[in-house]
DNA sequence: ATTATTGTTTAGAACGTTTTAAACGATAAT
DNA sequence: ATTATCGTTTAAAACGTTCTAAACAATAAT
């Protein structure tokens, strides 16, 4: 039988996935994240296995990936030879590592898309109708407007950093 | 054979659809949108099967769902009867409608989530153990620092939205 | 040395999402 | 009235991602 308060863990593990699944987050590992961040002790592959109910390989893996975000850290447990895993107890400071690096990322290639986009209007010059100068004057424009409200994000992302 | 202008435009439909594809958002609808963005005249739903290379049913689809985001509108194109669609120009407002309800809706589930784990544990009062106790204290520090984490993301949210 | 324990790798199975093609219904043209 | 044009619906195909099971390598215990 499960008692309430394993439902409740169940319950939190479980929306914990959901929501990280709505950010493009691959939900078994925010899963994984949950369940470690709520043990109050480190827990082993096998340990993961049998609560989370999915393959030792997965687990493997997913443990890797969480190693990498510095969400999970490899603890030593003496008298086992086992691996022991732990959470790192600042939620704040792992999901706002892994928003600042998303924003990095996203920023990046929106300037990359521009820059090429740019490049290749310009590189046009030779052969451009009138009727093609017209649509390059337009396309400045609009690129104009995403490249101010790329200016933004990085200024409210800024911001944001400084509350966090 | 195809124009730098033709390059250039293609690039920048691809660049934005992986993108969002990126941010958990299809790359077909970003697209499309894409495509409706720089046009300078209304598009046909055939215009748009020809441009993106997709089947009709499909394109229909996405462009129903580009209408609830507010993202395109139908117009009139008199002298034909087919249905043109025209993108909204003000791709700021687009994107901020977007992640604005995004956000809106996950702050939502966040609060729904800590809502029922705290009803859950609470309920397990009767039946406690002193070991019991202790993880439930544990669970609510740390469901504490979730909801700390929830108010900043809100107010990085309303910061974010008066650079807007 | 042999066997047991542990984590990793990997080929393909399972799954959800997106896309298509074809049938359909509705409207307009003839 | 019949045919043509157009958008939508839908069942199934295609696709990418995630997951598993089994083989494997590495180390420790016997």
């Amino acid at each position: 039988m499960h008692s309430n308060l394993e439902r409740a863990q169940y319950k939190f593990i479980e929306s914990i996935g959901k929501l990280a699944g709505s950010f493009g987050v691959n939900e078994s590992i925010a899963q994984l994240y949950a369940v470690l961040y709520l043990s109050d002790k480190p827990l082993s592959l096998d340990d993961l296995v049998e609560r989370l109910k999915a393959s030792k390989g997965n687990i493997s893996l997913l443990i890797r990936e969480l190693e990498k975000w510095g969400a999970v850290k490899n603890v030593w447990v003496k008298g086992s030879r086992k691996d022991y895993y732990e959470a790192n107890q600042d939620i704040k400071k792992v999901v706002a590592n892994k928003i600042r690096s998303g924003a990095q990322k996203r920023l990046g290639q929106v300037s990359d898309m521009i820059g090429e986009f740019k490049e290749l209007i310009r590189t046009t010059d030779g052969e451009m109708t009138e009727e093609d100068r017209r649509i390059v004057k337009a396309y400045n424009e609009k690129l104009k407007k995403i490249e101010d409200m790329k200016g933004l994000a990085s200024k409210a992302l800024s911001l944001a950093e400084k509350l966090f």
